[in-house]
DNA sequence: TGATAATTGTTATGGACTATATCAAATATC
DNA sequence: GATATTTGATATAGTCCATAACAATTATCA
């Protein structure tokens, strides 16, 4: 390496004056960063992850929760390893997901008779009703807000990009 | 919960008859989920990121190593708080983080003379050599393919609502 | 038929990333 | 100069994600 072992910060515009009343911490230029768009992906997927949270604090849903339960509302009687894979989770764990849903009585494994090694999934009458309440939720509270930030012809055409990228990227 | 405990598969139209040549394990039908933006938004996500790791097989980078090396290149002489808390990673964490880039002598900390606190960062030669040749690769195999997918305005269009969604969420 | 292979749900386990508490050294505050 | 704050660091726990392995069951096929 060829950088000294100590160095003296860089003469500073702001900081290093006496006069001037302190200036803030300087934020710092993300320069190509912001047009990463790993970086800017993450970021919003962050934000998205944690606003869904907020709205979803009430029924104390997770995004991935959520998204197994509105699953198995479209495809009952499907059976752990076609609902895990379409999701994209390893069937080892999503039985930890399912025990949770099933011991707060949302979802139900049920034996299959066809198959004995395989459990239909299906969802109980709560499960159905808390289901409600969340896409409710998720509509006027989590989606409605990106409709606000976007409108929604831009909301259009960013979910068609998202999936175009998450499909053939 | 009001589901037997057991259940027929319900009756399917492919699988359960004898005379079809077994159709094929019928994808699931994605429903609603196709619309939630956190399901695209994070399945995008992890598409970019594999593609961007296989993109730097040959430089052994992460995006979150990339994004500092990035940072640190942009903003020579910032200490450790600094840089972690611009790119969103815990003092804690970013320890591990910069002992990695330092081992591999792309990136130095060098105690400060100002505040012996502190480390200024700073990246070594061979690391702007590396970021230098990681950012070609980014461009030209990486941000490339967005293009070839989206084409250029819409991929400055996506790119600008994702930054908007980051920081106005 | 019966031996072998494959599948399903499960457990155990390890790695990566994230979050909090705490510490010593150094600095700031008053 | 006593106290509080900041910085980098360690320890630690929690959450995801990934692989191997296992028992029960079913499929394959010689």
């Amino acid at each position: 390496m060829t950088v000294s072992k100590t160095a003296e910060k860089p003469a500073d515009a702001t900081k290093g004056r006496k006069d001037a009343p302190e200036g803030l911490p300087e934020a710092l230029q993300l320069g190509e960063l912001s047009e990463q768009l790993g970086y800017v992906l993450k970021r919003a997927q962050l934000k998205v992850f944690e606003n869904f949270l907020r709205c979803m604090a009430s029924l104390q849903l997770t995004p991935a929760q959520f998204s197994v339960l509105l699953l198995v509302e479209k495809n009952p009687g499907r059976n752990q390893t076609e609902v895990a894979s379409t999701l994209g989770i390893l069937r080892p764990n999503f039985v930890a997901l399912l025990d949770n849903l099933e011991s707060r009585d949302l979802c139900a494994r049920i034996r299959s008779t066809n198959d004995r090694r395989s459990h239909i999934l299906v969802l109980t009458d709560k499960g159905k009703a808390v289901l409600a309440r969340a896409k409710k939720l998720v509509a006027t509270k989590h989606e409605a807000r990106l409709k606000e930030l976007l409108g929604q012809a831009n909301r259009e055409a960013l979910l068609e990009m998202l999936s175009k990228i998450a499909n053939e990227f």
